[in-house]
DNA sequence: AATGAATGAGCTTTCATTCAT
DNA sequence: AATGAATGAAAGCTCATTCAT
């Protein structure tokens, strides 16, 4: 079967194998950058983890900024998956904001990519470092949205604060927790500093509720 | 007794000129620090910037991990004079913990040498790691110790979490706004973003006098 | 076949050119370390008398230590083929053991790497000493067998002292002259030097067929 | 009594104690450079050794190759001392030459000042070089001396070698001890050596005397 | 005489990047 | 597509030497 396959799919085939060996290559540096600071990890670090030749990592990257820029992308793809997969639940805004916090968390706690993307953000060559940051806005937008909307659906019911700041206040603790649980553990006790977390949160956007 | 001071005092007046060129040396790396990650930051850059020779700076410090260590003992040393000067301020045990963190947001704000230890311990080689960490414990402890007295003293009226809780929360809030603050103009409004986290930590910690 | 012998030579014609760079550069770092101490000798002496690269000198030894060492196993080599090649010779067991002397120091006012190796052996960083000294040891421990066999086989005659201590006496006779051959014109009077010593241990050795 | 002399011996005093630095400084430098090469041996080394500051090496030596040159010549100061009175010691001149090496043996595997100018003639800048080759060939004129002196006084009987040729014998005998007890133990058993290797040059000095 | 401090040239080593096959 | 080899521009660090006191 493999024979019968071989005349017309070669150069598909090709393309395949290369397409595979390129996704080897951004798992590893996922690996790599998130044991080490972009300046300390070196490509051969990558290609050795990957098991690939240097040269490869060359001809699949143009350089050693695109490999950092590559892992940001998938970053904040798969982050992105999460937001979109969650926001799109049943349930209150608030409750939808909050599963949206223990989503990432489980994420960032699960995937060496994803760790590898929350490095490379501070320690990255300044051309880079505002596609990093610019995530975290994109994020703060989303977390302002939901809060709007829970304040038409009952179910953020607090008033002090504009729903601007309270998206921030939701994000500075979000931040705060992942670079506490970063620092402390490699991002493994994230899910559960989120989770302990959560009545505050609810406290704070919702005091009624909770009286 | 004049001819004996005489010889008492040379070799001291020397330690003095060394001891001003190794503080010029030591803020010439919180500038440098500051300004840059760690692995990108040049030792010629630390020396030029302080106008002295590359070779007086590894006389004073031995090494380039030296010259972090040091940048590390200094913040946290003025970190820790706000914190001491604070604390032993009159008041409730609630309004010291908040005002310590203004004092500490201040002093970020305007000082470039603890701005670049708090940089270092994010891109720092792993054996100084946990001197960075470090003080992110102690300073929990500290705020745990506040909302113990709090507890006593009137000011900390919640009972839905423990002390510890309360402080790893406050924590993270703190840390969180600082990392934004640094990512986004280089922690010029880490001030004022404390001060919009400020009626939210007492509505936390003292629910009932928000009512 | 033929396809598959083509994917199988394409790594081994590659290795074929870094062999001939690496062997470049050995005889390059023989050269330098005969004419200098391992400290004065700067790998890019080695690299500019190679007219290779200095990276890729670090490309093939890891550093100077490697090079130094790399250059004593290839004295070794050198000095045990000539070893292996005498004692197979036919003759007295005497006669093999005086050519060996003769052999060898023709070597060594030869072979400029060989002069290098035993340059190396006197200034060494400690980790490589022992691997200098085993040689001498060994080399101590052939003339000690051929010792034997010449009592054995009769020319050897001298029964004053063990076989162990003749050993050693040729042996310090032996580096005695390469080390005054060394310090006084680069070993090309060693061969003569030898010469001279022959007579001198015929007598010791066998001192009845000198009468 | 130390406060009587202040006056009028002021200056010598000084004088006194700078020697006495000197002399400390010299000890210490033969201390060091008996452990490690020429180049491996900072001149910190020596003054930490010594407990003296660096400057006041400076003071004493002009540079790095004037300490070596100064252990040097205190080393051969010490060899021409022995070397003088054994020399004139009553006994026939083959009993004198090898006493002699006894003499130097003793004394090489007891200083480690002596120890360390050996050293050095292996590994000096070439301009110093000379220097400490040129006591092989004195010391080498001196045992041609005593051979030719045997021959007349009918302690050496051979008459196969010129009294040159047996010299360059001895002193090759000599030095090949030396080196390997250096390489092997600090020439710790140097003496040891030197004690075996006597009847051996008796028998071929003087080999009737041994029938 | 003596000392702590300062200097800078020079060396080893690393590593992103390119090349040849 | 893939690979081993090659390159060279830094960068960290050392250390002989000099300076100021």
């Amino acid at each position: 079967m493999a024979m019968s396959e071989s005349r017309e799919n070669a150069p598909r085939r090709r393309q395949q194998r290369g397409i595979e060996t390129q996704s080897a290559l951004l798992e590893a540096a996922g690996r790599v950058f998130s044991r080490m600071e972009y300046d300390k990890a070196k490509l051969k670090d990558i290609s050795d983890d990957a098991g690939i030749s240097l040269g490869s990592l060359y001809f699949h990257f143009g350089n050693k900024d695109d490999v950092a820029a590559a892992v940001l992308d998938a970053q904040q793809e798969r982050m992105t998956e999460v937001l979109s997969s969650v926001v799109e639940t049943e349930g209150s805004s608030l409750g939808r904001l909050l599963d949206l916090l223990d989503g990432v968390a489980e994420l960032i706690s699960a995937d060496a990519l994803v760790q590898a993307g929350i490095r490379l953000v501070g320690s990255l060559p300044d051309e880079l470092k505002d596609r990093g940051y610019g995530f975290y806005e994109e994020w703060q937008r989303v977390a302002e949205t939901l809060i709007r909307e829970g304040l038409e659906d009952g179910s953020v019911t607090t008033a002090r604060q504009t729903p601007a700041e309270l998206a921030e206040l939701v994000n500075e603790l979000f931040v705060g927790a992942q670079v506490l649980a970063g620092m402390k553990d490699g991002w493994q006790t994230l899910p559960e500093r989120i989770r302990r977390i959560r009545p505050v949160l609810e406290s704070v956007l919702a005091p009624s509720s909770a009286a």
